[in-house]
DNA sequence: CTTTTTTACACCTAGGTGCCAAAC
DNA sequence: GTGTTTGGCACCTAGGTGTAAAAA
């Protein structure tokens, strides 16, 4: 997922261990069609496969941890493949997603369910349709310009390529 | 590890649901060194780092999953860095080791304290004495021949290379 | 026809090799 | 001196990019 989420951590018990993670949520109950370039509902949502917890591969890690650096969930990946056994969460192409947030105070990931608490937040900056093509160029240049994999596309190299012709 | 742990399995219950583990555990009590040519006991081994069990990455699976395949440990990898946070097993350079391997039944990995039972097997050819450097052309030779990210050191390329200087 | 999905591609990042020289 | 460890290197595998065209 990239742009991937980032988060700033504050409150938290420097000395107490948390397990943070995320899960990506149908954020409505439509299906979308992309129709003379508009994103519109039509119709109910297809059936949501199984939700995946993404846990922090940092986790369970200290409260001083969290807070003392932006925590990244880059390694967080997505697919359309139903059939996925590499842990990706399985989305439906063109519904939309938003991402929910958990923080779990708990010493160990496998404790995650028994905590005694755990904090749920949404952003709804997070909201995003998930897609086999882009329909939006201002998305595809922002990935171009940010994502390192990506560079192959910028504009120098692209320059340098067709001058080079 | 190169080359990895393989291991083929039979007689588990197909239906059954298995965790696969693995431990890198000190062969004996000794530090060696390598003196005029030869490995030789030297002294008593140093404080060992603490053991970590590196759990296959398919379990939780069923006795038909690991039964239909040779099972591969590829991804255990090993370090000397005492303050490894990637999982890493953490040996002692110029000691002995030996791999120690784990069937568990149990549906979840988490519940592998709880299973009812962990059979443990030792193989004498898994041990291995852990270096910073080769002292033994044919272990070198060995990784050369078979390791991909060590194409660039066999023949053929090799060859190239002084034909185009 | 329009919309959505898949595939092959050049190009890139990330990181696993033994080698060698230097440091210890 | 001998034995052990580290860092930089060229070379490789593995796999993450958007593109374009084909397929569905």
């Amino acid at each position: 997922m990239f742009p991937a989420l980032r988060l700033r951590l504050s409150g938290l018990q420097p000395n107490s261990n948390y397990v943070l993670a995320v899960e990506v949520t149908p954020a409505d109950g439509a299906r979308y069609k992309f129709q003379s370039g508009r994103w519109t509902p039509a119709g109910k949502a297809d059936p949501e496969p199984p939700k995946r917890l993404y846990i922090h591969p940092d986790s369970p890690a200290t409260g001083q941890h969290w807070m003392a650096r932006l925590v990244s969930f880059h390694k967080l990946k997505l697919t359309n493949n139903l059939c996925d056994k590499q842990g990706y969460a399985v989305l439906n192409s063109m519904h939309r997603y938003v991402i929910n947030f958990y923080i779990a105070q708990a010493d160990q990931v496998s404790q995650l369910a028994f905590s005694r608490s755990i904090d749920t937040f949404q952003f709804a900056e997070t909201a995003f349709i998930a897609v086999t093509a882009y329909q939006n160029d201002k998305i595809t240049q922002l990935k171009i310009d940010h994502n390192p994999f990506a560079k192959g596309f910028r504009e120098a190299a692209a320059a340098l390529r067709k001058d080079c012709k």
